[in-house]
DNA sequence: TATATATGCAACTTTTCGGTTTCGCAAATA
DNA sequence: TATTTGCGAAACCGAAAAGTTGCATATATA
């Protein structure tokens, strides 16, 4: 099953994992310890998240810690970019109205 | 039922639909002719684009022109944010230990 | 006025998703 | 060695999502 990052920070809780181990590694437990739901539930999550490359493992004995893949996110910034250049280009218009009318105003 | 601009991105279609309506307004019928699906799907997609103020609805006569709200996709840029200083924090680092290794050439 | 067109909406179906429960395995510990 | 602990995987379940089909409605057009 392909998982696609868009997918990935769709659900809440992922979002809400991501934001936790960007801080530092947890393991699977540490991890559910901060949600109302099983290891497990946490831990399909986290399958999900490693399948589309957003998070990591590290094996620590018979722990795991899993951690963000920061880079993967710039694919999210990367998408935005196209936008990021529409609003943008409005700004500068607006801009041009307003310096505009203060030309008039002279 | 209350929509999340993330959960409205994760649809490969959804994407699709805000690429082509970012460029110009469309009819859904117009939108529909690029996809492989009904208009009756498309018209489902722009629903829920539109819940969560995504895209606007400007009604001519018995069209309906939908236009990206643009602003609205500042929100993502806004939760990427906390993402893009770490990882802009971790080039300075790595642009530290570079300059380091300059200097210790000289 | 009769017909064609553009659209939204509701009902229904199939698929996907998020969760729980149960299990098996490997590592730590008593 | 026996038991506890940390973990993933599979089976199952209910809810939500995505799609299709079949309407109803309003606006054009012949």
């Amino acid at each position: 099953m392909r998982r696609d990052i868009f997918q990935a920070i769709a659900d809440p809780t992922r979002r809400a994992i991501i934001a936790l181990i960007a801080l530092q590694a947890m393991t699977p437990n540490a991890i559910a310890e901060n949600f109302h739901t099983t290891r497990q539930a946490v831990s399909k999550h986290l399958r999900i998240l490693t399948e589309c490359d957003l998070v990591k493992q590290e094996y620590q004995g018979r722990e795991i810690y899993y951690t963000l893949e920061i880079e993967k996110m710039k694919e999210i910034d990367k998408w935005l970019e196209q936008y990021r250049k529409i609003w943008e280009s409005r700004f500068n218009q607006l801009d041009n109205v307003l310096s505009t009318l203060k030309k008039q105003k002279k």
